[in-house]
DNA sequence: ACTATGAATTTTGAATACAAATTGACGATG
DNA sequence: CATCGTCAATTTGTATTCAAAATTCATAGT
């Protein structure tokens, strides 16, 4: 039995992870307000589910720093600061640097292929302004990158600590002259991909990473001005 | 009201957390042996608590990469293998690195005294054989550069990733040469320090960190073949 | 004798029930 | 009138119970 064609991928999970990647969604899209109060019980109703599952669930979002939790007191979205995001940054940057030298180590041609591929559809998504499409396929080149990477620690790491700022995203909108330059920008990381540049390739994503949070910070600053305004 | 000295720390911490560190502790020392089935009534009955905390401290292990949970089939006590190790150590050695620049760039005075302290400690528990006190300042001196470096999220992610590894120094028996290269190797990062140094202090730090890893690797394999031939 | 099938036991997953702690309000007292 | 203390109601923390899945052992068939 030829061994990596049968696996029959019967992915059984557990309700708590289930419930774990709703939530995380629910708080990306900031349907859950950062700083509120999670009710454990309006939650269990919401969802049709025991109280243990949804506990299990937001340990789980705790270790990530989504949700904080205060003992006898319970849960809360916790929210983004400008503080934190500035201790978030260099972190992050360090792991795509890294990122990016250990795919030059590793990286196939067919990935590479891929790469250039993705890089198509990014400029064809600026062109017609198709942001969502555009958010989607950056994505997708930062995973190909951290996959080319072949390191599952980095992988995991990258995972969780971007999950924090995921949904800062949401709140900020790109302008077409970042936009322009971030389109720019990618074009280079993929022609130091595909060269297997990984010290220039490291550099370059650490830079596209400080320049996203520029962006980042800004829409943060707005939003916490308008917060307090109210 | 000076803020730093009034918080009245009276933790309160749930039981889960408390179970959790217990069982980290006992993984550490190996007292649970690697790929051991952990059976949660064994567990329960030895801790006189029931299945719903000690359920949620496993969730919290499983997140620390410490064990792992497959449906329906329990948790187990992950393996460390030499593999995984190669993955860790870039990863660790870029947050490391990380942390050396930041140190220097917030490291106080006082915080530098302190570090000196405690390399004089280190020079006498080398020489008086002390190994077990070796490592509880040699931790303590990567703890204060991590503390200097001002960065909770780096410090959560380093804690996170090192504590995977943390058991191997158990296993782990330093050489006198090699000890004595570390009490070396720290000398330079104590110095680095303290000129606050931080291109070569994060230097430092990754190679001394290479340097405890082919210590943890050749400990590794030994006990690899070990595990093998019996 | 060995393999395969199936029932019984054991173990995990989820839900409910109970206990402890916190919050808020109301009343008493200075 | 303000402040403190006490009590009730809500919410979280923990234990227990119920259900589903998996492992194991025994039996039957080849």
């Amino acid at each position: 039995m030829k061994d990596g064609l049968i696996p029959a991928p019967i992915a059984r999970r557990p309700l708590h992870e289930e419930l774990a990647e709703h939530l995380r969604q629910l708080i990306i899209e900031c349907a859950l307000e950062p700083g509120s109060k999670i009710s454990e019980k309006d939650l269990c109703t919401q969802f049709a589910v025991s109280r243990t599952p949804l506990r299990e669930a937001l340990k789980l979002l705790a270790t990530e720093g989504l949700v904080q939790l205060t003992p006898h007191r319970g849960a809360s979205v916790t929210e983004l600061t400008t503080e934190e995001l500035e201790h978030i940054f260099p972190v992050m940057g360090a792991l795509e640097a890294l990122a990016g030298e250990l795919a030059c180590l590793h990286v196939t041609d067919a990935e590479i292929e891929r790469a250039k591929k993705l890089q198509a559809e990014l400029e064809a998504q600026h062109k017609s302004g198709d942001l969502r499409g555009y958010f989607r396929t950056n994505e997708e080149i930062h995973q190909l990158i951290f996959a080319a990477a072949q390191n599952p620690t980095l992988t995991q790491m990258s995972r969780s600590i971007s999950g924090r700022v995921r949904r800062a995203r949401y709140m900020a909108n790109l302008s077409p002259t970042r936009w322009a330059a971030a389109v720019k920008e990618h074009r280079a990381i993929l022609m130091a991909l595909s060269k297997r540049d990984g010290e220039r390739l490291g550099m370059l994503l650490k830079e596209h990473l400080a320049n996203k949070f520029d962006v980042l910070r800004e829409a943060l600053f707005a939003d916490l001005k308008a917060a307090s305004s109210r």
